[in-house]
DNA sequence: GGGTACATGTAATCAGTTACATGATTTA
DNA sequence: TAAATCATGTAACTGATTACATGTACCC
């Protein structure tokens, strides 16, 4: 519990997926997020070693190395850890979150809408049609997880993503 | 000319805009930023020196600095710098966009939705009441610009994430 | 048995953020 | 004239990205 650090939305997600799973490796890890988050938040998979260790440092991970073979780090959550992340999870933000999309941002400046709409259709009904398989997949449970409420809001955004460049395809 | 440098985001944020302007201070860029695409990929305020002084490094900008007063630096396009702003322009993407929202990451690891719908839609709300005012006062122009365009752009996805949020504060 | 994809990590670099500072204007 | 607030900048830090590297397992 040496070093006093910051706690960034990667930390939390790792903390928050030791939460879940009990104890991981990095690896382990970038398979999870992968899986669920990386949809609306990826990370780097080396970001995964550096912030385990980073958090390890400060005391809010407990780290056990294999004693065989490939001798992996394995992690699981310290009881600050575990309080880190609770107090996180209970306070509600108001944080904005800005949209920072390059083909935005190139609109912005004067593109041509209707090249970009041609390429960004492609990318969002890609994706709508992904996260509609996974909502669709999604086994129907007396309440609604939060991974899958983060879906639907994904499919809102990939929605309006969708109507808005129509708009300058069809021209 | 010296260095290459990999052009980033912000990088075009300063040509773009430094191409409307003909020339301007970092500290005018700031203005510029906060009046328009600001509202979509905000910047620090030390990013315009450090980045001015970036591109300038590398030849896309020309310095001039102010021999009185306070000797600000006046920065324009160079020819390089124009020619990678045009390319870049019109070059359509197929970069993706992730949400990367804190209420979202928060809910995604079980946090109580209506707590934090409550917070989330007085910032909302807020922000599309705030653009849907810039909208009107846009005055109507034959071909709407790009500006505008990102505003009806940030307008629907401020109206998807009310919707999104109502429906767990309802309850 | 050679390629290719997955698994697993370290090291270096750099963009972006935070913190620190001070001068000039406006306002109460 | 004191206090904010706006204007203008530099310096330090660090999280995140990129690049580099090697091992293992499966497939043709």
């Amino acid at each position: 519990m040496a070093d006093e650090i910051r706690l960034t939305p990667t930390s939390y997600i790792v903390l928050g997926l030791l939460d879940r799973a009990g104890e991981a490796t990095p690896y382990a890890l970038k398979r999870m997020v992968a899986a669920g988050v990386g949809n609306f938040w990826s990370l780097q998979h080396a970001q995964l070693y550096t912030e385990t260790a980073r958090l390890t440092a400060a005391g809010y991970l407990e780290e056990e190395r294999e004693e065989t073979g490939r001798r992996r780090r394995r992690y699981r959550l310290s009881r600050a850890g575990r309080k880190a992340l609770a107090g996180w999870v209970a306070t509600p933000t108001r944080e904005f979150t800005e949209l920072r999309d390059l083909a935005l941002l190139k609109l912005f400046f004067g593109a041509e809408p209707k090249t970009l709409a041609a390429e960004q259709l492609v990318v969002h009904e890609t994706k709508l049609a992904e996260y509609e398989r996974l909502r669709d997949q999604a086994e129907p449970m007396r309440a609604p997880s939060g991974p899958l409420l983060t879906l639907e809001s994904g499919i809102g955004h990939e929605r309006e993503w969708v109507r808005f460049w129509r708009r300058f395809a069809a021209e």
